[in-house]
DNA sequence: TCCTTTTTTAGAATAGTTCTTGATCTAAAC
DNA sequence: GTTTAGATCAAGAACTATTCTAAAAAAGGA
């Protein structure tokens, strides 16, 4: 019954190297459970307690650093506001609708590279590059064009 | 003596609709001679400080918001560090220097469109876009490409 | 098992920012 | 010049998201 052992041990998988617990499982499950909605630390901790009742919130603030640092899910600063969670890790901005104040991820045109139309200093070396967006997605009744209209 | 009467009043220049206070002029002007430094709010008071020892850090932030909102100065954020102000109205991204803790403009390439890189959904209206690049300038000692040298 | 290290928890602490209140200033009307 | 209404300022309290601290619990190795 008992599988061959391996460098990773029973109880936490590896994942990139970092061990995984069950908190930090809970806390990823939630975070690619809720897909698109990028939420905050807050409703990340509200989504865990309903799987683990006992987990707090210093954890999941701990679990999504230790997480990000690891290059498993990606944080989202959008002006001023509470930090969000996004698992997508393809290469991506955001966009903030200010009508219906949902964050929606954009990705590249085909082929293009985000920091080709910046006039960067020779032996400047990017390392990371955050770009957001804000202004009115057009999708929900909220933010649809016929709204505007008469 | 009197030069002929105007639609603004002696003691507060007209600025883009905005009654410039002397304590709006002292926040803009530590802001335009600080020219790239992009301080942040405590900075500005500090060298507000100087120039007018009765104001406030309540003040500096009240007039850093009013001269944002009327589009007078640019306000940064990068990650959750405190927001830094910026007198550029030019459209620029932002490079963080994780060597020298600098914050440098980054222009456009003549022409581009900061934008067109994205693959926006067809009825998606960008209002604002904040574009922020962490890594290492490679123009001050500690990160000239010689000091990675033997 | 025992020992060491890592992780979790709960609550205190912190930093940056915003809010509140009363005082002061400004512009315009009188 | 006075008065008046509204805008702005100052000081400090309050707030919020986040980080820190210390002790308990869990995990992994000997």
């Amino acid at each position: 019954m008992m599988t061959q052992k391996s460098t990773v041990s029973k109880a936490t998988e590896d994942f990139g190297g970092l061990r995984m617990t069950k908190q930090r499982r809970v806390v990823y499950d939630v975070l690619t459970d809720l897909g698109p909605q990028h939420p905050t630390a807050s409703e990340v901790f509200v989504s865990a307690k309903e799987r683990m009742p006992s987990i707090s919130l210093a954890t999941v603030y701990n679990c999504l650093e230790t997480l990000t640092g690891a290059g498993a899910i990606k944080q989202v600063n959008i002006d001023r506001e509470a930090s969000r969670f996004c698992p997508n890790l393809q290469p991506h901005a955001h966009f903030y609708c200010t009508g219906c104040n949902n964050v929606f991820d954009i990705g590249l045109e085909n082929g293009a590279d985000a920091a080709s139309v910046w006039s960067l200093p020779d032996g400047c070396r990017v390392e990371e590059m955050h770009v957001a967006m804000r202004g009115i997605c057009g999708r929900c009744p909220n933010c649809s064009p016929e709204s505007g209209k008469s």
